[in-house]
Parts: structure tokens; sequence; C-alpha cells
DNA sequence: AATATCAATGCAATGGAAGTGCAATTACTG
DNA sequence: CAGTAATTGCACTTCCATTGCATTGATATT
């Protein structure tokens, strides 16, 4: 618990109720959550605060945006060997397409990919769909 | 231009002026557009009458959807080898963090991805983000 | 400990994109 | 040419993301 404290005072930003909460909820969280979740979650504070939390926690390379392709941005801590501030290009998401959920496959690591002449690529976006562990019936 | 008719007549779809209009501003395009981007050059048209036949185009096969990350759905043409109808999942889009343009690199094809056991990878969607070649210089 | 200062929070409101219902219009069929 | 079905335009709604401003709360200074 201590650890989170300190976590956000390494990150210069301040440590109050509602960022250890949030924190806390995304961690325990395996899977990368909506800006609803978190509200559903949290539904005594207002939404701009959780918003602006998560933004927050973003800039400070605390969590990382995941565009999985269902419309709706989601986030996820940056950790278990995400290195957001090494290599914050390489992101593999998986999403589900029975549960609807996205989760982070940072154990795997995506090959190069090859770009034309001319283009310089400088972040990847990989996002895989289909059905996860949990729902194959595995 | 004849062309265009058969084609919409070959996925049985009638041939409107609006569709010949939207289809042949995707052709010009060498880009991913968005659905403002079509408003703004039909402005005479209505929103909805332009968000449904892209729509109704997607459905037919004849442009497909690209979510590049910046929020925005974007729309192109399913030519020059896209081959959406056979393997449809395998998208490979550039998007350029320069002039905000995405284009499709439909002549590199993706490498395989390998998905944890019990995960069944359906679809892929990549998207490369950098600097296009138009924007290096080169 | 009191206060000044700046950040964090809550409330209200806005903007943009996606989507729907319905009426009017247009295209095809016989 | 009439009838049917699809297409288009208008109005409206919903959902998510974002901002402005006043208030509350936390840190630093005296």
């Amino acid at each position: 618990m201590q650890k989170i404290e300190k976590l956000l005072e390494s990150k210069n930003i301040r440590v109050t109720a509602m960022r250890l909460l949030i924190y806390k909820f995304l961690a325990e969280k395996q899977i990368a959550v909506t800006l609803s979740d978190i509200e559903n979650a949290f539904e005594k504070a207002d939404r701009t605060t959780l918003y602006r939390t998560v933004k927050t926690f973003e800039e400070k390379d605390i969590v990382h945006q995941i565009d999985d392709g269902t419309g709706i941005t989601k986030y996820a801590l940056c950790e278990n060997g995400c290195n957001c501030e090494i290599e914050r290009d390489l992101h593999l998401h998986f999403h589900c397409n029975n549960c609807n959920e996205t989760v982070c496959l940072t154990e795997h690591k995506i090959p190069q990919i090859k770009v034309p002449d001319g283009f310089v690529s400088e972040n990847v976006n990989l996002v895989v769909k289909g059905i996860c562990d949990k729902c194959s019936g595995q």
C-alpha cells in the first residue's frame, strides 16, 4: 500500500485518496478498463475527476491507453513488463470478441514490422481479436 | 466510370448518383478518409446519407474500416490487393504523426502473430505510426 | 498553528462522432 | 404508368471525451 504512495511521489504527483483508490482498482483488474468501468466502481466520485486522474496517470507513464477497436478508449497499468518508458511503442493487446475484454500480452513480443522506404516507424499499435483463454473453454 | 456502376451492380446495391460520387471520391484519395472528410467534400449532401452510404459500402466489402488510433473511424477502398473478402484480417496501416494521414500498406504483409495457449486469433489490426514518405522529405 | 499558494476535485456545460426514426423522394418492377 | 422497395434528408438522441470555473483540499512558509 505504501508502495503506491512511493510510486506516485516518484512521479511527482500528489498522493490523494482518489488516486490511491483508482490505482488499486486498476491493479486488481487484470484487464484494460474503460472510463465507464471506473465510473461504475466509484459511483460517489465525479466523472471528471476520474477522467483527469487517469489522464494524469497516463502522462506520468503509470497507465497506458489502449485502442482496441471497440471505439472506447481503455486503460491499463504499465507494469508486469510493460516498460512504457523504455519501449513505449510495442503494445500487443488481445481483444476478446466474446467477453469484450481486452488484455495486455506483454510477454509476447511483436515481430519487427517493415515499412516501405521513406516511411519512418516510431510506434506500433497491434490489436489481435479473437477468443480469449477464458472464453475458449480452455 | 461504367466500371463503378458494374461494381455496384455486382454487389447488388443500387446505382445512385450519390454512391457514384462517393466512390469516385474515395478512389481519388490515396489515403483513408473520415466521415468528416467526405462531409466536407459533399457539403450539399446530408451527413446521414454519407454515413449510410459508407456503411453500405462496408457491408458489401467495397470499403474497409480503419481504426488508426486517432479515435475517429476512417475508411478506404478495398482495392489494390486489399483482398478483404479473402483475408479480411490482415490490415497494415500507416498513420503519419505529421500530416495526420493514414495510408494502406497493402503490399506489406503482416508477420505471423503468436498468441498464448488458449487464445484464438481471428483478426489482427496493426497500425504503425511515424512519419510518412511525403513528410520525411524523401 | 495560521496562512498563502497551488493542485485536485466537483459541477455544469460543450463538442464531436455515431447512430436511429420517420417522412419524402427516388429508383426499379411489372 | 402505377406500385413497391430502397434511398435520401431532416430532426433528434446517445455516448464518450473534454473544458471552464468555483470550491475544496494539500503542501510550504512564516
